[in-house]
DNA sequence: GTCCAGGATCGGA
DNA sequence: TCCGATCATGGA
């Protein structure tokens, strides 16, 4: 991977062909907004991002080489060869080629584990603007102030200091004690996420799970999102309705080692078109 | 007013 | 093991 430094902008050739705007509202991570130029903002690992798509150039902003280098090549994934694998998914099957065209460029971002973990049990039972909404209450709460309205994502040993009642201003309902009781478990190393990163699918969900207010679908969320498993297969109320109506005949291992991205862009088609075709 | 949102827990069959 | 009620919040 090529990537030029230009008057304090890193360009990168798109050459595996990311979309950003699908990437970033496939549903997969909460703190990144659009801008009026196209641009789109968020945080990640402690640090602000600028970042764009000029014809088929990635430009990075507001930010440095040594960040790139060790943080955004690595959380774009920006080594792993999607374009192919995007065509290797729309050949199993016919209804696949179609979710892969509807939006194309889709990635898996490497997210922190922990934020991933938290994010997702915000998640449960609730809709994406609030879940966006809570995260960033959440941060501005608790989370240390980078520059101007940025916030980093509070810390499992932050989080673990505090109680219910101090979560009370993130109106989070009844998630609040589950998010206690994750930060406690993880800041104790009693779960050790950079451990159950390397362990079996299988072992690593049954970790998880043994978190308060996390299941099946949080476990999973957190092991595609927040550890790259990307055979992981998170199912929720619209990958349900997309896998009865559209797939059938198949279950998620028909979609081979890359199951976690096809489920992606199955999650997204869904979601967009309310399956209304189907 | 009812229904729903990237679900999980709990109690009772 | 399985099933339904319930959980807190806010928008449609």
């Amino acid at each position: 991977m090529n990537y030029l430094l230009t008057k304090n902008n890193i360009t990168v050739e798109n050459s595996f062909k990311i979309n950003l705007e699908n990437t970033f509202n496939c549903g997969q991570c909460f703190r990144w907004n659009r801008l009026f130029d196209g641009s789109f903002v968020g945080v990640a690992f402690g640090k602000v991002l600028s970042i764009k798509t000029d014809e088929n150039k990635l430009v990075f902003k507001k930010t440095t080489m040594n960040d790139f280098e060790n943080i955004w090549a690595d959380y774009f994934d920006l080594n792993l060869n999607y374009d192919l694998i995007e065509r290797e998914i729309a050949k199993i099957d016919s209804h696949l080629k179609t979710v892969t065209l509807f939006s194309p460029g889709i990635r898996i971002l490497k997210q922190d584990s922990w934020e991933a973990l938290c994010s997702f049990i915000i998640s449960q039972n609730n809709n994406i603007p609030r879940i966006k909404g809570i995260i960033e209450r959440l941060c501005q709460s608790f989370g240390e102030k980078i520059e101007d309205s940025f916030f980093s994502f509070p810390t499992a040993q932050t989080i673990a200091e505090l109680n219910e009642n101090d979560l009370a201003p993130l109106r989070c309902g009844f998630r609040s004690s589950y998010i206690i009781d994750a930060a406690k478990k993880v800041a104790s190393g009693e779960i050790n996420l950079q451990k159950i990163k390397t362990l079996p699918l299988n072992i690593a969900r049954s970790e998880l799970m043994k978190i308060k207010g996390v299941g099946p679908k949080v476990a999973e969320c957190t092991l595609l999102y927040g550890m790259h498993r990307l055979d992981a297969f998170p199912i929720d109320v619209w990958m349900k309705k997309a896998m009865q109506n559209i797939f059938p005949e198949k279950s998620p291992a028909d979609f081979g080692k890359y199951a976690g991205i096809a489920q992606q862009y199955i999650f997204h088609y869904a979601r967009m078109t309310k399956l209304k075709e189907f």
